[in-house]
DNA sequence: TTGTAGGCGTTATCAC
DNA sequence: GTGATAACGCCTACAA
């Protein structure tokens, strides 16, 4: 008895035709108050659900936005999460998520999945550098896509990225500023395109202000906590104890801290820190002293991107747009400024 | 010259019909080599994509499987999302991802956005208590989905749930074992079955063992650091420490353990806890004692749960199927017993 | 091996 | 106010 019924079923059922039909459960006018009754009620009865693969087919449109992420499960991306849903659906968007385990072929997938009508616009997050190729085929097919956080070289796309070489500067001149010379850089993944502009940054940086780099300035970190806290320890153990250290991200350096707990080593005292993301562990404001780091507006940037997206859906030929947003410096305690937040 | 193809426009460009492009497209017999190899030439040259709408219209069929998840930003979710991607993939299901931001209004439009065709089948996991009218009336739509966590009185569904009460039981029991008698339950949220399951279990348990349940037994937190550090203080502050809590969820208890770790209170040694969950934020394994608690075999059940849900794609008509989901008791060192893991 | 015709469930155009 | 009819892009008997 409960097998899905169509519009057709409730026409026959209600002794009028498709048309008829149709227009009632839209709301659209040219309906007889008795009609769209009657109609409703059988639509009702029939427990009737549109199907929107046939409607999205001829209105050739699905309102709906892909999101794909380079992982679904990273608490840093929740933010950006937040933002995209509450803005796609600002405009009156659904917003489809999946995360491709940071494998590239699983991303592949995914693109191919929502290009294949599934959806009208598609964000792409992340920073992997190895999606080069992948998004410049996609930039061929002219499907509407906001590229967030990487950027190609060369390749002109709607893009939301942070200033990140700029962020590394506010952070090590931060560093310079309270008198710091031995100042190190924990790096981040070796295969994202933010850890090498925040490399790029920190090395530019300190060559400006005629600063040393030396072997062991840059320490082969990796964005987990995992990777902080060894890489600390093995500088305690080896009695290498930098002055300063900028950490690409913000986990790195909280498993940085922890390694300096254990070792009794004093923040800012001994060493200061700054890091980068503005992550925010419930844990860590009250564990650790709070962190100086580089705050990326993620909210802010999920809502530019969904803005120029819904745009580039709604103008299929407007030029690509990319926005270059700014980051801050958020002095907390880790370096010993007196200035709190 | 970019615009969308279909298999029509290769038909015409190929001098071939569209049924032979659809054959060759779809490696079916029945196609000269010849006609095979031009109509993939064309289709390349053209960047054909094929339009899924369609394409799933005429088959019925979308190889695809929705989640709709209480909320995408929890942590504690991530072994599950992990899971159900990954058991999803290995039916040849893709899998979309959604969060309804603990509102129960947008649950309701993603449910609905699902059902509409969108996907084969439907992932439901949460345990909000106002649930139970929404699955109740897409129970009556026949339409194959399951449901995780949340389970609704008198309602045959396909459900994976977890036996929370006797979870509760192994953690009381526990404590009870190591002679405690003062033993409170932090609660988790109110409006989750959960809370209301694992309470149940606190409360049965104490009464079976003879055990003094007073006003000050039950203490209404919720699942959250701040909530567990909060309500812990205040008991701190009232000098009305317990013996032993047994706390609803992991996360409850890291705020708790932070509020004890700043009044000097020593676990076990002052006070004993146990937790729910399993829940590991990177930090809390170094920094606090390792939490005693009670494990859910969070990926296990993602994958039992496919595996009913696609079983009921396939078959329409099977009758629900409901497991049951047997927690353990995990020890570790807050309740100061000496076997570790 | 190839093509024709019909249909999936919906909306839109244009008559009546 | 109402209803044929033709799309949307694809697949699949069935016929040739």
């Amino acid at each position: 008895m409960n097998t899905i019924s169509t519009i057709l079923d409730i026409a026959k059922m209600a002794g009028v035709s498709k048309t008829l039909v149709s227009r009632a459960l839209n709301n659209q006018p040219g309906v007889s108050e008795q009609s769209r009754e009657k109609i409703l009620r059988v639509s009702k009865e029939l427990n009737y659900r549109p199907n929107m693969l046939a409607k999205s087919l001829v209105l050739q449109k699905t309102q709906t936005i892909g999101v794909v992420l380079d992982d679904l499960c990273v608490p840093f991306y929740f933010d950006m999460i937040r933002s995209l849903e509450a803005n796609t659906k600002k405009h009156g968007f659904s917003s489809l998520f999946c995360g491709a385990n940071d494998n590239e072929e699983t991303k592949l997938k995914y693109i191919r999945f929502f290009t294949e009508g599934r959806c009208d616009g598609l964000v792409i997050y992340g920073s992997h550098i190895n999606d080069a190729r992948l998004i410049r085929n996609l930039a061929e097919t002219k499907f509407p896509f906001i590229l967030i956080e990487n950027q190609i070289h060369d390749l002109a796309v709607n893009n939301v990225v942070l200033d990140n070489v700029y962020g590394s500067k506010l952070a090590v001149e931060h560093l310079i500023s309270l008198g710091c010379k031995d100042i190190r850089h924990f790096m981040g993944d070796m295969n994202k395109s933010v850890s090498l502009d925040r490399l790029r940054g920190y090395v530019e940086t300190m060559k400006q202000h005629g600063m040393e780099i030396t072997d062991d300035s840059i320490i082969n970190s990796r964005f987990s906590q995992q990777s902080g806290y060894t890489q600390m320890m093995k500088l305690i153990k080896d009695d290498n104890l930098p002055e300063a250290v900028f950490f690409a991200g913000d986990v790195t350096a909280f498993g940085a801290m922890r390694a300096l707990a254990e070792a009794g080593i004093r923040i800012p005292e001994d060493i200061k820190l700054v890091g980068f993301d503005d992550d925010k562990p419930e844990t860590f404001d009250r564990v650790f002293p709070a962190l100086t780091t580089i705050k990326q507006p993620l909210y802010e940037m999920g809502q530019i991107a969904i803005d120029i997206l819904v745009d580039n859906i709604n103008h299929p030929n407007k030029e690509p747009v990319k926005k270059i947003i700014c980051p801050e410096l958020v002095i907390r305690t880790t370096c010993g400024s007196k200035i709190q937040i």
